[in-house]
RNA sequence: GUGGGUGUAGCUCAGUUGGUUAGAGCACUGGAUUGUGGUUCCAGGUGUCGAGGGUUCGAGUCCCUUUACCCACCCCA
């Protein structure tokens, strides 16, 4: 018979075991976290009415979205978790309280060239505050104070949540009466740590933004404001009195960052950086970006911000929102590739595996059933192998215990306990073998996901 | 969509100016060792050399086409 090769698909990321471990423990802090901060969570399909998805039609997306029929069905795989979200908030608004919280962790679809750090299928983990008709500023600063709970229990502490405002973009590009270009100038400067100062006013100059001098140095010159979170807003106030716009901008980010220190957000942790813009063009407010201080090549890994009307395409109801969402995908593939995944974290798919050493599997069903019912992650291990391939499948399963099961244990009422990593075997009751395991393990979990 | 690179064993890769039967490490299986794994030693390899065509006495090696993957750009998480 002929064989098909396996294979996968560029740009779909496939686990083993032990990582795909690692990735459920980066999850589920996540979802406790979201959680803790009184989000509900929500689960949307994978697939939704093409018109739906393309409701705003037009750009990347258009290009990127997968796109199939099934009979008459005109369909497509999301793209976002932001635009399904659009959808369900339109369509259950009656049934839904104001503001609406929800978290969403879910696989999303991209028809694009796969790419180091950049996958066709992978996970956004998304959180979203919905108000109607208004949404206070206060939320712009708790979303932010949320991502730092996260990295911080998952054991980062050398990252930076930058932040901005594009009513201070717009407002500053339409002072100098640059409002049209606005989009693509945010885009340039958008590099300035990628390609440097100098390549960005080149850029400002050349076609097809064809600024004059003046205008990118007045540019080059605003973006450059740096120092501390203070230091950067004060310097903000030199430029008021020019744009409504600008000067509502400052108001927020002013509003925001006061608000991200009673969050408990220390000062390190977070910086308004005015050259933040965000591709995205529905932002309207406070946007975010998460870089790592010690890998700034990854570039964001966690992104997002305010938008006025999320569902217009759906409804005529005027539904403000602030959300921001994690590249789970990539974060852990960087991680990964880092090696700062903690790779002293159990990653066994139970604590104990159970070997019977005689014909009738009887007493060790029983002991698995006692160890089941105190907690304890227990596999039993039932194929009648020869010994040496049962001791081998523990260690490849990475168990930190093995209980063996002989005639000589089962006389005695007892059960001998492997520790694999030391190598130590003791003769124990269940009880006392319940106590040891639970020690054991529970000193094995105490670590972060993340080194230091 | 644009530009560059690479396809040889499950994985990572050698393979000389074209020359007999295509190799290594790791992984895997068995044994040394019938109640002790992770160390050590021994044994185990037909793989359409990505696919199709061409040049040649002869192609893994050279040429063309094609396809897949990788990297960068665009854009993004």
């Amino acid at each position: 018979m002929e064989r098909l090769k396996p294979r996968t698909l560029s740009g779909f990321m496939e686990l083993l075991p032990a990582p795909q471990t690692q990735m459920r423990r980066i999850m589920a802090v996540l979802r406790e976290t979201y959680s803790r901060y009184g989000f509900t969570p929500l689960d949307t399909p994978v697939i939704e009415a093409a018109e739906v998805l393309l409701a705003k039609g037009g750009g990347e997306t258009e290009k990127q979205i997968y796109r199939f029929t099934k009979g008459d069905a005109d369909l497509a795989l999301r793209f976002d978790l932001t635009v399904p979200l659009a959808k369900y908030v339109a369509l259950h608004y009656n049934e839904l309280a104001f503001p609406f919280r929800r978290y969403q962790i879910g696989k999303v679809y991209r028809g694009e060239r796969a790419q180091r750090g950049r996958f066709r299928e992978f996970y956004q983990a998304d959180i979203d505050i919905i108000g109607d008709g208004k949404l206070d500023i206060a939320n712009e600063a708790e979303i932010p104070s949320i991502i730092y709970s996260i990295f911080t229990k998952l054991g980062l502490t050398r990252f930076q949540i930058r932040v901005n405002n594009r009513k201070i973009l717009n407002g500053f590009y339409a002072m100098q009466g640059l409002s049209e270009k606005s989009g693509d100038i945010m885009r340039t400067v958008d590099k300035l740590d990628k390609i440097g100062a100098e390549k960005v006013r080149a850029c400002l100059l050349d076609e097809p933004l064809s600024l004059t001098a003046g205008q990118a140095d007045e540019i080059m010159r605003f973006i450059a404001i740096s120092g501390t979170n203070a230091e950067v807003l004060s310097a903000l106030e030199s430029y008021r009195g020019r744009s409504e716009l600008f000067d509502a901008g400052v108001d927020e980010l002013s509003t925001v960052a006061r608000y991200l220190g009673a969050f408990g957000v220390p000062e390190e942790n977070f910086a308004v950086d005015l050259t933040i813009a965000r591709g995205l063009d529905y932002y309207t407010g406070t946007v975010y970006e998460t870089t790592l201080l010690d890998h700034p090549e990854i570039g964001s890994v966690c992104s997002g911000g305010r938008y006025d009307n999320l569902a217009e395409y759906y409804t005529d109801r005027q539904l403000p929102g602030v959300g921001i969402s994690i590249g789970l995908t990539r974060l852990f593939y960087v991680l990964s590739e880092q090696k700062l995944l903690n790779d002293a974290l159990p990653t066994a798919p139970a604590d104990i595996l159970v070997l019977p050493m005689t014909d009738d599997l009887s007493p060790a069903v029983t002991l698995s059933t006692a160890l089941r019912a105190a907690g304890i992650r227990t596999q039993l291990y039932c194929e009648a192998k020869k010994f040496k391939a049962k001791m081998s499948y523990a260690d490849k399963l990475g168990v930190p215990y093995v209980a063996l099961l002989g005639e000589d244990e089962i006389a005695a009422g007892k059960v001998a306990v492997k520790d694999m990593r030391s190598g130590e075997q003791a003769l124990c009751t269940t009880d006392e073998a319940i106590a040891r395991i639970r020690e054991g393990v529970a000193a094995l979990e105490s670590g972060k996901i993340i080194l230091g």
